[in-house]
DNA sequence: GAATCACTCCAAAGCGCTTTGGATGTGTCA
DNA sequence: TGACACATCCAAAGCGCTTTGGAGTGATTC
């Protein structure tokens, strides 16, 4: 090991930039930096020795000035509005932000976070893109004809909703999952079961994605000639205890629902529990079907499931929403792209025949 | 409106930078730098000129040039290992990260979120620190003898663990909840009950957490003269299916256990799942007692909690955890702050006298 | 032999901000 | 009146990187 060498070597765990390095390897910042990234202009005997430097000496380019220099902030934002209602943070959210990340990690970016009262979004929004820190982001829990989405092309920030909007007719990018025709499919399967009275449990319907699974819903229920009764519907933030109070409240009843929409798993489960509390038996006296977001922590059963459920990978999504996005990033002029995912219909053990 | 201000208001969705601020206000970017960030030596009347002027024109500084010239990234990094084997996402994530968002928005920081492969966990610090895109860190999940303690306290990164790390012994700054003393005082209170055989579905006790856990129902057992059955212990992921599986096969012996100890609530609901089926009754057949972090998407009832449990809110500690990074960060050369948070002892409709 | 070219490399400007080290003007005191 | 302090402002350097516009080699071409 060299004198030069060992002097730089005991900075290693301070930071060497790149003006260091130059000067270790007798070359011009210019030189160094090309090399590092892959220009053309540079001997590859040359490039090699910069690379091996790089390595030896643990050097890695300053975010920011690099950042400054070119531009691009190489991060992502994912916007996370908060309500002061409901303090409930979304329990999709960390499945989804897994997903996004092993993205942004081999693409090279950064995640940024951001929690939003609810509002201060137009601020909120103008800030990040004003501040620069990010270069695209993410929006989260879109809701019926969310006017984020006209702010953010406004401003010309790239971004991709995980959701869609219903009464926004601006072009813009997202990825969802058919919950219209994911609903209309497992209230279909439930009539076609022969239940007649189906329970809507869904969550708060000014969300885009709650909005969609009523309609779906309500669909199957027409197509089949059956009506819509609003005692069977309710929309609230989905716990499990909202499960359970409004399941219990319903079989309490004469004429009681024989099966259960949920709109997640969570709730689902407050369902089992008033039916479990009312001594009935699930799938004999009672059904319950829901939608699974097929989160890491809350799995639906293993081989045999659960719940008969309307699965799609939440993960997925993220990976693939975060994809999305950064090629639009790359290709700013690009026209917005959507990506529609099909919900899958899993056979549990909570769902059989209506009692007669 | 003057001609100047309409050139400028021009840009508005644009965005103005500290020059073209000072240009329109004809003083230096010396001065606006200076009335913007509140340093004495600028007259108030000028001062108000300027802020009233960075209002109208939307003026927001650009961040990563305010961090190339300060040194400062005004970022918190937020680190979260991922396992290969075990890809779940800790669901106690979400919550944790809005408590730590409302600490950081109120200081002007924002989250960077970094997702690390357990492999590469050396590197990925390394990274961070010399690419400088945060200004500390907040560790999550440490594990026994976790070296990123001692890695960090080298490369100097002001940092906060969420929990401890048994068998390390370098000063550092932590915010755990009191994992053993809570153990020990909820086994005592089933042990109180009359339960004599009391299983402990614990999480992966290569965390410290779940270690703890471990240390504190062993502890009361031996306290009150119980034998330590491993037939009685598990330690895997905290999932429902987990706690379904394992209290099924337990419950299923010829002498089964008459309270379950859960890690987790998701956990503890698997396990009534199996009680359910088993045809036994809560409360009277079998008790459980569980952790409870407060998650805001899995409330443990409401007025009347749903299981007897320890209940510690990982949202507060979040919060807290967030607090105690940006005040050390204040203070580079204080010494590690500790905050051990005690659980509270919940008595829910899950628990009752040991059926004899 | 001069002109051209490809190949390597470099000095310096610039990204948008903070901050150092004055410069200028104003009031106070002897 | 001059000396000094104080208040107010500014020019310019610097943070660590990228990138523009050459400069200096040999080798190739006519």
């Amino acid at each position: 090991m060299s004198k030069l060498m060992r002097k730089f070597k005991a900075l290693w765990t301070e930071t060497v930039n790149l003006k260091q390095l130059s000067e270790y390897l007798n070359l011009s910042q210019t030189t160094v930096s090309r090399a590092l990234n892959g220009y053309p202009e540079v001997n590859e005997t040359t490039r090699s020795r910069v690379l091996k430097a790089a390595q030896d000496l643990n050097y890695r380019p300053n975010t920011r000035a690099k950042g400054l220099a070119t531009g691009r902030a190489l991060a992502i934002g994912h916007v996370i509005p908060v309500s002061n209602q409901h303090e409930m943070v979304n329990p999709v959210f960390g499945d989804f932000i897994a997903g996004a990340g092993e993205a942004y990690a081999r693409a090279g970016y950064d995640m940024m976070l951001t929690l939003v009262p609810d509002q201060e979004e137009v601020r909120a929004y103008q800030d990040i893109r004003a501040r620069g820190t990010v270069d695209g982001i993410i929006v989260h829990g879109p809701v019926i004809n969310d006017e984020r989405i006209a702010l953010l092309s406004r401003i010309g920030l790239p971004f991709v909703v995980h959701g869609r909007s219903t009464d926004v007719n601006l072009p813009y990018s997202w990825i969802d999952v058919n919950n219209r025709g994911a609903f209309e499919r497992g209230t279909q399967f439930l009539i076609e079961l022969g239940h007649q009275r189906i329970a809507l449990l869904n969550g708060l319907e000014h969300m885009d994605f709650a909005f969609r699974r009523r309609k779906g819903y309500e669909t199957a229920l027409l197509n089949h000639g059956l009506s819509i009764d609003p005692g069977l519907m309710r929309s609230e933030e989905m716990t499990e205890v909202y499960g359970y109070r409004a399941a219990k409240e319903m079989l309490s009843r004469e004429i009681k629902p024989t099966a259960f929409v949920c709109s997640s798993i969570i709730t689902a489960i407050g369902v089992r529990r008033a039916v479990h509390e009312a001594g009935l038996v699930l799938a004999r006296d009672v059904s319950i079907l829901t939608h699974d977001d097929a989160l890491s922590y809350l799995e639906n059963g293993d081989d045999v499931p659960i719940f008969t459920a309307l699965r799609s990978s939440v993960r997925y999504a993220g990976t693939e929403a975060a994809e999305m996005l950064l090629s639009l990033i790359a290709m700013p002029k690009h026209a917005p792209k959507t990506r529609l995912l099909e919900a899958e219909l899993i056979i549990g053990r909570s769902t059989g025949p209506a009692a007669s």
